[in-house]
DNA sequence: GTCTATACGTGGATAGAC
DNA sequence: GTCTATCCACGTATAGAC
């Protein structure tokens, strides 16, 4: 209880982050957090105005990159060498926001999609930067392929879960995968 | 309304699988489900003893049919010949069941570890998985390729989304690039 | 900075009429 | 087979005291 000074916020940040993995984020109230931390409901209100100012504190950040990356995509020409170029920003990107967010994105899909506000859909994003890295004459199977690719990315942080490995070669592996299927 | 006699069960399940996989299970209320057939939340209590029993009837074919794959796999012994068969069976999972029903479990991970009653939770059977096909000697790098590998035949129809593709392509591409990276 | 108390809506679920 | 009416628990959120 010594530490409950001035951290509380990021006590909460951490616990929610947590919580909203594993169970899923309507799955989770705030009394569960509260309780985890041994505050109350009310005490959380006090740090953030919502729940989805929690979330919203939690991956902020993390899709205004993903939108400046699709942003910038568009205005590239597609082929092989923009290809490489957004996956290797995506797995910056990866590396900078931490494997837990990639977790977090992909078992709350729908939630990050409602956090985009006036924005694209995440769905919508996804296939913006599909449409840019990809050929426009490319066959169904390339095109699929190069989707996967991208995909793969986020898949492998997922799948290094319970692995011992550190995150330096869980970066590496992922750059490996997602090259080897571009 | 011709069409509503005897049927009404087997719409309840198409507009509940949509409307979960599109919004998630948590965020999709009984009276969502109800007020889109034109009935009221009471019918559908007709029809299903809760909600949790609709998503049951929805996935627990398939969660079954998982369950056997995984105790099939786990008598074998691991190499190179039993990765590509049970990526075969997977890839046959997957088509028998659909892509819907993929994209359900990818959105809806926490509920799908919830439906299975006194059993391993989805992560411990994936582990299962990946700790039977893996060879005890492998190098993490390898390790984690496989896993990608396993995971990537449901990532393939995640990302078949929206594309114009048969069935019978999506599948062929699944193939293609889960054998890629094994 | 954290609490108690409370308001309010909604969700799942049941009883009983038609 | 579907409806109305209703119950109860829970979730988010606020007001105001300490």
């Amino acid at each position: 209880m010594a530490a409950r000074q001035g951290d509380t916020k990021a006590e909460i940040r951490q616990v929610a982050m947590e919580l909203f993995t594993q169970q899923g984020y309507e799955a989770t109230s705030l009394r569960e957090i509260a309780e985890r931390l041994g505050v109350t409901k009310a005490a959380l209100y006090y740090h953030f105005r919502s729940k989805e100012d929690i979330v919203r504190s939690l991956f902020g950040d993390y899709l205004a990159a993903l939108d400046d990356l699709v942003a910038w995509a568009s205005t590239q020409a597609p082929g092989p060498q923009l290809r490489t170029q957004v996956i290797d920003r995506m797995l910056h990107l990866s590396a900078e926001h931490g494997r837990q967010a990639m977790q977090f994105a992909l078992a709350n899909q729908h939630v990050v999609r409602e956090l985009h506000p006036g924005r694209e859909t995440a769905s919508e994003l996804l296939r913006t930067l599909f449409g840019a890295i990809t050929d426009p004459n490319a066959t169904m199977q390339e095109a699929l392929r190069i989707r996967v690719a991208l995909l793969s990315v986020n898949l492998t942080m997922f799948a290094a879960q319970g692995l011992d490995a550190t995150d330096a070669q869980v970066d590496a592996a992922a750059r490996d995968i997602a090259h080897l299927l571009s």
